[in-house]
DNA sequence: CGAATAAATATTGTTGACAATATTCTGCCG
DNA sequence: CGGCAGAATATTGTCAACAATATTTATTCG
């Protein structure tokens, strides 16, 4: 567990801080600081190997980005999303990539295109037989080309920064049973608007992909909640599992 | 000079980095501390009467909010927008502010809507006589109720930090000749499209509103720089003016 | 035994000092 | 006179110590 400080002088390159911020983010984003889990300070310092101001600076700069929320006094803490803020972030995410794919279809190149089409036929096989390992990262892929395609770095960056509060959101966003060829047919009506260059139905298709994913994860919260006993209807306020 | 020592401790309700946050945000947006310009560590720290450290967790979180650029042991700077990338804002923002007013149409109280209508018409008479001191806050206005009255925090908060990166760039969005009017006509099928509850056409306006104030900043800046005499065409490097 | 209070502990907030790096100034040489 | 080298200066990067606040533990009283 000592070496992370040696890993870490490579990282370096930049400042201190900025390596500490890359650092306590990927810890995030890997479920080693689970969602809700205090941010201390000095523990992480010490395991560095830095002292606690790069970290403090660190941890500002990620309440900033929202994946961190402090309290004055009471230190950090992972942020958690509630279910009501992921379907916020929902609804901004089916913005920005309907005008991703809107950009693709405007200003994509060929080879772009070409390599979203085969990504998509790769997705076929997995989507058949629901084989949630195999299609999740080509899915990651698929999404990440497009915003990529769409040659807006600001609308890149911004994209990304929802993706990853979306992770700090209690469900997983797995995908069970007729989802994966549900998600494969929006994926079509994408790849065949932006092959078309036609950008409003790019616009669309994205867009409406998102908004599908929104309702998924909707009507999957209801039905666990359901599930545990509780009386459907009315935002639930879902008690904390603890850190 | 040394009063804005006073009006800091009362913002102080947070921690002293959050204050000093806010204060430097406020220098830039105010435009005391110009674009591309230096912002030093002790000259900030001593005027507001705080060490550094505070004032480098700001500055961190202002990194990351995208307001300031820090370069590794040279220190930070108000960060400059070029064209290019104000034209990438516009496309984000434009897709946000389609989505706003989407979710007006569709969840909007009809006392916002009303407030929007009454917004408008006092609109008119500025439009009119293209009295642009008068239009200016009204515009700001309108627009911040839609975004408000979309019910998603998310939404709002990314829109109005995009709103602040614009700032950063040079050419203040000044209307002038006939945009007011050319202004007037959008947000009027804005406005029908929301009380007719019209999810998409509230979309489209609203997205289609902010794309013509893109093409209007590109015209612009095109002209400008064919007046100056530089060749028309390509993404001209507009010379820095200095700190 | 439980609740309220007070001491003890731990953690965050802030500071001033030192180290490292960049910038500016000065004087020398071509 | 101009450009380069090196010293002097200024600024950022980092740290460890102190202060202030919150949390936990111990204690006393009802």
């Amino acid at each position: 567990m000592a070496d992370i400080r040696e890993a870490f002088q490579l990282i370096r390159s930049t400042s201190l801080a900025t390596a500490v911020e890359r650092e306590i983010e990927a810890m995030i984003l890997n479920g080693d600081l689970p969602v809700g889990a205090r941010v201390p300070e000095l523990e992480l310092a010490e395991r560095f190997g830095v002292s606690r101001s790069p970290v403090r600076e660190a941890v500002r700069a990620l309440d900033a980005v929202g994946l961190i929320e402090v309290q004055p006094n009471r230190g950090a803490y992972v942020r958690k999303i509630e279910l009501s803020e992921a379907l916020e972030v929902y609804e901004v995410r089916a913005a920005l990539f309907g005008q991703a794919g809107r950009l693709m279809a405007l200003r994509g190149t060929a080879e772009a295109t070409g390599r979203l089409r085969g990504l998509h036929e790769e997705m076929l096989a997995a989507a058949e037989t629901h084989h949630f390992e195999s299609y999740a990262p080509l899915n990651f892929a698929f999404h990440e080309l497009i915003v990529e395609a769409a040659g807006n770095r600001t609308l890149a960056g911004q994209y990304r920064m929802l993706v990853k509060r979306l992770r700090l959101f209690r469900t997983r966003n797995l995908m069970f049973g007729d989802t994966l060829a549900l998600s494969y047919r929006e994926h079509d009506a994408i790849v065949r608007a932006v092959e078309a260059r036609d950008a409003e139905a790019a616009f669309a298709a994205c867009f409406e992909h998102v908004e599908q994913g929104r309702k998924r994860v909707m009507e999957r919260v209801k039905a666990e909640e359901e599930a545990e006993g509780r009386p459907p209807g009315g935002l639930a306020r879902t008690q904390s599992t603890g850190a």
